[in-house]
DNA sequence: GCAAGACATTGATCGATGTCAATGTCTTTC
DNA sequence: GAAAGACATTGACATCGATCAATGTCTTGC
């Protein structure tokens, strides 16, 4: 199993971390292993993937916490925890103004899991 | 919400299905969530996500079941249900062959997730 | 500074899930 | 057909996670 393995394409290094194409990957380690599952554990749940959703097709790209929980159908509690989670795996950005939260999601986050498949 | 949109790059009508960008588009349904959450819910774990890996990565495109409990570290009937996670959500195929059970990659099931997140 | 409102946190409950030992079901071989 | 071996299934247990009511912590207006 190499360190390093040389992209066929464009002929440059490639080093074997999490990032890029870990299922390709030769060798998936326990650590780079358990931070993909992390991630993909936060796209588990179907109310986290309809917050998902509604924050990245919101109007500007984001959308304020009091938006987000009528559309859910769950209670306050339940849809900040939910927000909880994807913030902390880094699917969303959490901005606090004034009285309200607003979430964007975090395109180079879900381009990563998203490469993590290749 | 519209049931259809247009791919702004070739012009072309895109059926909003769950198949493709679902982040992206426009209110996710319950029945879609559902289904993506139960995909994404096979990766939440580091040991599928090793043997996705092992089984991806092996020569010829496939793995037996017999060389799969070593490098896990869990035990047989431990690596047996997670085998049954992984074909139950479709990511990987299992061919029996004689007495070994032959596992592959379902490389259109890791492009259905991939452009899910798109 | 007090009341109101927006989110977050806590504590409790209950179902889902990872794990393994024991056992079952096939297939191959002698 | 009996024995051996490769996987799968079952049952039991412990842990994790989704959910909500209650409560806490801020910020904003008055």
């Amino acid at each position: 199993m190499a360190a390093r393995t040389v992209n066929r394409t464009t002929g440059r290094m490639r080093p074997s971390i999490v990032c890029c194409g870990a299922i390709q990957e030769s060798s998936l380690g326990d650590a780079s292993a358990a931070l993909l599952a992390t991630a993909f554990a936060a796209l588990a749940d179907p109310a986290r993937l309809k917050l998902l959703n509604l924050i990245a097709t919101a109007p500007a790209g984001e959308a304020c916490a009091c938006d987000l929980i009528e559309p859910i159908g769950k209670s306050q509690p339940t849809v900040s925890h939910h927000l909880k989670v994807l913030t902390g795996a880094g699917l969303i950005l959490r901005e606090k103004r004034g009285v309200w939260a607003w979430y964007r999601a975090n395109p180079e986050k879900l381009a990563q899991l998203r490469s993590a498949l290749a």
